[in-house]
DNA sequence: CATGAATGAGGGTTCATTCAT
DNA sequence: AATGAATGAACCCTCATTCAT
């Protein structure tokens, strides 16, 4: 696939209050309008209007279309790379169930920021060249997640490698979350999804 | 977000033997476009030019571009649906362990029968209308995956609901798999992938 | 005004019975889809469907689109001519109320042959290149007013141009009765028309 | 007729200097290329071209081809209503002939502002769903006209309706100056026509 | 004679992006 | 820094017409 990787970086920072304002404000129009219109839909015209902000103005802080989208998966990703990390930060302080529990009940919260948003990023990233970054964030979730059985390793089972086992769980876990509470968001009584999924990481863990 | 449902069934049948070589060109053609330069550059020339074929004569089959795609997605969820319906179509014939194991190989042969063109289309499908087709075969293959754990009911643990085990081992093994196969192929041994998926089903299961 | 006069004579006279049934059937067809869709609308695939006739059928008898227009154009104007032709034919056998009531009684007849038809015909007309047939039709009825007027020259106001006033009152009925019938149908009791278009003639005349 | 009404009103306001003088540009080339080449051959790239304008800049300001005609069109009935109103705005202060003359005069003044634009115009306004604006422009003249036949309706004979006699007087009037100064501009010496049409009037009202 | 597949010029329209003010 | 007018490449799609079968 061609899309020559095109500049995505923020042109340039603001420097003023005002510019802060003003490049916030086109963020959170980029959100909207990507949630109401989907990505097509998202015209740079539109999210200057809707930002309240000239198409001129957008343009001195974001190169191209692509920026836009580009800045916003970004922080979505951080935001969700933290509520998770955080739920693995500290293996020592809790059991194995309890630390899982924690994750999975982070990944639901982190799903459930904006639902909406997440759904039209998640299917969107990977049309920017930026289907790196979401890898990245899969990557280093299952980092954190390895690093937390590694831990508690003399609770696994012998012979699992704990690598292989993060990225086993990190993708499952993620799917599960993910088609219970974005995609069929009524199908299930949302508090199964929990303890299910925990149940499916212990034994497979255990 | 509109996207107003425009019609994406094909425009009319081919009634001669030459047209219906034509309509195959165009198809064929749309595949490696779609893979070759994505979604948003697939243009309906393009695609005539590669079949050999002038635009006026893909008009005559396709109603619009989006018409393209969708022939595409349901060919290919056909193919897809097919494959694992089949590796479940016998619970009586073979044991739990047997039927899961064929279940997954047969997620893995699916996804490697053309795995460009599946990650295309499985990126693309939400933004045409035609998510809710894949949606249903995800329902439809979960639906065939429970109705195979009712038979082998007296295996499972107790107190398991089939349909929320089918709904959460589908979802999990098609990431997994999905995960393994398309997105991170060197990443594993895809050896790997198979029985350890196997293991995560029958450790959640049993 | 460009539109170089391509030929809009009809391509081939059909020599069977059946092809008569098929130029026939194009003919009304065309005049349905132009009622119907307008003259924009009036596509030769549309008017061919409509027929039952393949669009190969309809190009061997109609060298181009203008053509079924231009066919139509002149069989109406000549049931036109042919209605109000013979209201005036024989203007030693009536007196001229009686002629000339006959006139706008038969004006009215005419555009009430097919209300829709004529409407689209009148617009369309001066589009495609028989504008000359529209005026034709014009000046023949206008000269049949004239030649009716002159049988009766003794009853007109001296100094009155027998020519002069066919063209006045040619136009002014047309007018008229057009707008009664065609454009505001339900404006007047279509009644009060025909006596006041009449009492216009006779004291313009007279 | 289908023909959905699409929305004809300008898109956006031009707000500098600049910006007007397109605009301008834009429908002064549009009204040249409707009179060379038609309806059909006014195309949005020609009257780009001819106003020395982008083709983004025309749709810019108008949303869509008919917008440009449709423009056009107010602009022109709205000259030609102030035309004929300004001509019967006085009733008090002119006799019946004298005011009916002006009116007459009036028409054949509007009529020439601009003849081959008229004609155009009369001819495609039915096409845009502007037909109603034309009809209005009629009511509206006809109304102006009722009104000044009120202030005299002691000259007029006795039972004689002045709204209907407006509407047939109107319509007349304007059926014969068209014909006499736009279809047949050389038929008749130009001078007859107005006072030959004043006569139609007075006859018919008196 | 009839069929309908194939053609491709051409048109309307959008929208990312630039730049003079 | 901000504005918004201007640009034009690129795209989707239609439809009159031809011609091999």
């Amino acid at each position: 696939m061609p899309s020559v990787a095109v500049a995505t970086a923020p042109r340039k920072r603001p420097r003023q209050e005002r510019s802060r304002a003003t490049v916030e404000a086109i963020i959170t129009a980029t959100a909207h309008i990507l949630v109401e219109h989907g990505y097509d839909g998202m015209t740079t015209g539109r999210v200057a209007r809707r930002a309240g902000v000239s198409i001129g103005s957008l343009y001195q802080y974001f190169p191209n279309r692509e920026a836009l989208v580009a800045t916003l998966v970004e922080r979505h990703a951080g935001e969700v790379t933290a509520i998770l990390g955080a739920a693995l930060a500290h293996p020592e302080a809790v059991s194995l169930e309890d630390g899982l529990r924690a994750y999975v009940e982070a990944g639901v919260r982190a799903h459930r920021l904006d639902p909406s948003l997440h759904k039209i990023l998640s299917e969107q990233v990977p049309r920017i060249g930026k289907i790196a970054l979401a890898m990245d964030t899969h990557r280093r979730i299952a980092r954190a997640l390895e690093a937390f059985l590694l831990f508690h390793k003399d609770r696994l089972r012998p012979g699992l490698d704990p690598a292989f086992a993060a990225f086993i769980l990190e993708t499952a876990t993620e799917a599960i979350v993910h088609r219970g509470v974005i995609e069929c968001p009524d199908m299930l009584a949302g508090d199964a999804i929990e303890p299910e999924t925990l149940g499916l990481m212990i034994r497979y863990l255990c």
